[in-house]
DNA sequence: GGATTGGGTTGCAAAATGCAACTAATCGGC
DNA sequence: GCCGATTAGTTGCATTTTGCAACCCAATCC
């Protein structure tokens, strides 16, 4: 990817793409939500060549995402484990494997996801407004927050501009 | 990125990984949320290689996220706007964008997401149950569905039997 | 009709990826 | 304490993907 283009400033949809957004990044933080923790378990389970595994750990450690600890009992093995933001990553994954499931051909119905305790399907991850209703991408804006660099607040006002002529579409 | 590695049947995670995980992608539908439509405007905005903007472009296109029109106005002008399932992303965008402002250094209050018509902000985006209660990572199960293939099935079962020899672990 | 614009394609250099072979430390058996 | 196996890497090399710049062609503007 490119060095410096226009917004990659600190948009945290740049971010987070620069961070997660290979073919492996994410993949892997699923494994470790599944309880993978071992260089050879990540191996094994995902088919990643060993040569990226390592970078991408190396990334997502220094990212901050998993921690790694050499094992207590086995010095050998090496234990990488979900730190709080690698945990906090859980709606985004939920939420990226719902909608594959809804809008993908070949996901439908191949995972159910339900609360442990009672056994029922999860909600469906949406967008809520302060009290609670439902929103799409039509009724959000974004504003330039009081740390967006003047890349970012040119772009974010220049999309609020572009928004007002719009207004009303609908169709798909 | 290989071509038979263990759990890419259906997985979920994995179809939206072969799909959006690149550098440019989720970019790409970051711009057409933000009203760009044109090919120029992905380009500039983005920085990206034309080159490369061709190739995914045509990629969404094929997988359905992303539509493309000649402008009735200019037939030179070619307009590319979010499907139904483009736009279903939207929690997606919306949940990767407050995990960055969290999460990584320089995104914090760089967006502020507020609902257009009252000006307040929207709710964190969470994983909720059937009736409500915000559940994390170790309240969830993750069950084969009727289609899901065989390496999959298995995968989540070993995942299962993995979380329960866990039970409880808090620290990070 | 000539210059410009929009949306590409093409060729080539640079970077990322995949694969297989090799290491270094540690373990378990004896 | 030695030996083979295991774990987590590293290294070298072939293949693929990216980025960049130049080129192309139809539609539009003047």
């Amino acid at each position: 990817m490119s060095k410096a283009n226009p917004c990659h400033g600190n948009c945290p949809i740049a971010r987070v793409t620069a961070l997660l957004g290979d073919g492996w990044s994410l993949m892997i933080i699923r494994e470790a939500f599944l309880g993978s923790g071992k260089f050879n378990e990540f191996e094994k389970r995902l088919g990643i060549a060993r040569n990226i595994l390592t970078n991408r750990l190396r990334k997502l450690v220094e990212a901050g995402l998993l921690q790694r600890k050499a094992s207590e009992t086995d010095r050998r093995v090496v234990e990488y484990r979900l730190t709080r933001s690698g945990r906090a990553l859980f709606p985004v994954l939920i939420a990226l494997s719902q909608w594959s499931e809804q809008h993908l051909s070949d996901c439908s119905h191949s995972v159910r996801y339900v609360e442990r305790a009672t056994g029922e399907e999860i909600q469906r991850i949406k967008v809520l407004s302060a009290d609670g209703r439902e929103l799409d991408a039509g009724e959000l804006a974004m504003l330039p927050g009081p740390d967006a660099d003047p890349a970012l607040k040119a772009r974010l006002v220049a999309a609020m501009e572009q928004a007002g002529h719009e207004a009303a579409h609908a169709a798909s």
